[in-house]
DNA sequence: CCTTTTGTGGATCGTGCGATACAGAATTTG
DNA sequence: CAAATTCTGTATCGCACGATCCACAAAAGG
């Protein structure tokens, strides 16, 4: 038909993702994306129509990738304490690195009320998250590993309110020997 | 000496406050905030220096007031678990009116790492918090109101961490209903 | 009451913003 | 190889940004 596209799409959305990580939606100005990513201008907004658009493509591979292989990891053999606890501090560890949190987070916090299409992906990433864990939680149960007397959903958004907590209170507090107890407190609600 | 300032500073700062909370840092203009305060562009320079001293200026009320009142309601009479779950739930209600969430959790996603200063006022109201709720913990546990087996300052510092978490979940999830349970279980912690 | 000092709001500064226009390059189809 | 179509980078658009300037107003001191 005519001419390709002369920069790969996933590679350009992945370095989106980590600048608006880092410095957020509105401190990442359209000429720090087409620098970072190599890109023009009219090729970004061809590719992705606005800085939203952009900003959406990222935050939907950080859904992808980062909270997908948390959860796969959830899949790994292992008793529930240990998947979890692993969970969390890969999280943490990934939160840490270079002081940028967690991308959703950051969105609930910049972007909310106001961008209501963000709110809706959000929500749907916490709900996933929530019941992936919710699984985990019913097959330990099930084996007898954690104590059956409560709802696995409930623990499940239990555990996820208090990463997101995690996720936060890592920005302000990196160090992960102050941040271990805490994992270690959540997870004794499954006794 | 001289001309007296016509506006209530306190006023404006408190209404700053609200806007900076509601839209964050940088969606807030100083335009957007010479409107709301109802002070010339002018004066407002002149009495905080710049957009960044005003925003600094908002925090500061925000510790004084409504996270100095979260702590101050610790002090009521009552078993350590009921006062603990009213402020959690109060906190809540704060966030969730208006879906503006928590200033505190806000400026730490939007404007960290960048902003040492904030990074810096924003460790100290975390570390205030936690160790006004570790006081509390302590003497419950003289009481015999809860378990012993676990440091206080770092079961405070779980429960700061969930309530971080708390107040991002619940700008995705403002019922009320569906976090109490959560709450619950965080509380389940010091039996 | 006149001078001095500070506060006032609006005009204005230079800059950077998100978005678009566009000429040229690259690719496919006939 | 020519026509058609899409992608490329850059120049430019109008606008809003944070910050400053400034003429005037208001209060206190001599």
């Amino acid at each position: 038909m005519a001419r390709l596209r002369e920069f790969d799409t996933e590679l350009a959305v992945a370095r989106a993702m980590e600048l608006f990580w880092l410095r957020g939606y509105e401190a990442t100005s359209v000429r720090d994306l087409t620098e970072a990513l190599g890109v023009g201008q009219g090729s970004l907004y061809a590719a992705f129509g606005s800085k939203d658009g952009l900003y959406r493509a990222a935050l939907t591979r950080y859904r992808e990738t980062l909270a997908a292989d948390a959860l796969a990891s959830l899949e790994e053999s292992g008793d529930a304490r240990t998947v979890i606890r692993a969970m969390l501090l890969e999280r943490v560890a990934i939160a840490t690195d270079g002081a940028r949190g967690c991308l959703l987070v950051n969105a609930i916090a910049e972007r909310l009320p106001a961008d209501t299409a963000t709110a809706r992906a959000v929500h749907e990433t916490l709900d996933a998250s929530r019941d992936a864990l919710a699984e985990v939680l019913r097959a330990a149960g099930k084996r007898g590993e954690i104590r059956t007397g409560r709802d696995p959903v409930t623990l499940a958004a239990f555990l996820v309110t208090f990463l997101n907590g995690l996720l936060v209170v890592s920005k302000v507090t990196p160090e992960v020997r102050e941040l271990e107890p805490l994992v270690e407190i959540a997870l004794s609600t499954l006794d």
